[in-house]
DNA sequence: CCATTTTTAGGATAATCGTCCTAATTTAAC
DNA sequence: GTTAAATTAGGACGATTATCCTAAAAATGG
């Protein structure tokens, strides 16, 4: 694979990447991505053999990214309760995004689980990514390994449920209120260690 | 329309309903349903003209068997509070069917947004059935009419946050004690009044 | 500059989709 | 029992799908 392939599949897993979120997997053809990128149709199969294939690369893509941005997260805020925070208010900076297509992760798991497609099992790595992260942090702040998990699951689906009300109702004062009795919450937790 | 039209268009959208909820909406074809309600693809035509007047049918169909569904719980329970633990455990009543195919309500809407499907809000009307009925009992409890609002949403919110990853992760016992915290989550909003 | 590999474009394919039509069959009305 | 309406079955339609093949073009290496 020389480096002009390189680009191409790079460009190509972009351009899926917000194609299936805004529009979902199973609804995005070829042709879509092949229009996105400005490709023809028939030189896909020389980069991507099936469309699973896509897909599977959009998820690694994910999970590296998302991955990196936990590791920054760490980095950047000097305590877990401000990496905690750091979560929580990726839902404010992403409010419009998620008002218009809903949570990237919850809903492609959504989509493949009701597909049964192969790669759900994969998909869901993104959620086990966030957990475990969370569930970490929350350790770091003094909570026991099954106090620690719950807090983080407990934290997970909060924010599900309001990306997936958000996205119904398009309420924006919603997502803003919600994010604040988060915050509140998640300081009552400190106080409990 | 004879009896034996409404009658076959009943067990239409009885097997459409369950098939996208089980399969999704866009992943269920015209076959699909002929083949479990054993008509001729053929004679759909006469039923409904289009997918899309199934879709409506069924939220249709949703729509009336929901409304019937509050209604029975404001007449069995005696008191708000009664009414809203209905609400709340109907999720541990399903809780096999959520693991494996997420909320009715949840998926289909996020699923229309993503097509952004012209019936995306008659779907979403589903959510704002529960989302009036829950203000009414919370008004019902003595909440002012925003503080009403905002308990609705937080708890719609909640539920769909746990089916969402509850469908995720296959985690019989997250749903027991997520319910369980809705629960001890309510009777912190009765004190309050 | 030639030879080899890499990358591309465009069409062919088989399957499936929603939709539609028409002829047969069943049911109902008188 | 005869006629009209209601209901069904089955196939045809064009569009779209993912996939695949092959030949041309571009890039690379000697």
């Amino acid at each position: 694979m020389g480096p002009k392939a390189q680009q191409a599949r790079e460009r190509i897993v972009e351009a899926a990447d917000t194609l299936f979120y805004t529009q979902g997997f199973e609804n995005t053809s070829f042709a879509d991505i092949a229009d996105a990128v400005q490709i023809s149709r028939g030189n896909f199969y020389y980069h991507f053999k099936t469309k699973d294939d896509i897909l599977n690369a959009v998820i690694d893509k994910r999970l590296a990214k998302t991955g990196d941005m936990l590791q920054t997260w760490e980095t950047q805020g000097n305590t877990p309760v401000e990496n905690i925070r750091c979560f929580i208010h990726m839902m404010y900076e992403n409010q419009s995004n998620i008002q218009r297509y809903g949570c990237p992760v919850g809903t492609l798991c959504t989509e493949l689980a009701k597909l049964n497609h192969a790669s759900k099992q994969e998909a869901n790595k993104l959620f086990a990514l966030f957990r475990h992260w969370l569930t970490g942090q929350f350790t770091l702040l003094g909570k026991d390994q099954a106090q620690a998990q719950a807090l983080a699951m407990h934290l997970l689906a909060r924010s599900q449920g309001i990306a997936t009300l958000s996205n119904a109702f398009q309420d924006k004062a919603f997502i803003q209120l919600e994010v604040k009795q988060l915050d509140d919450w998640l300081a009552e937790q400190i106080q409990q260690t």
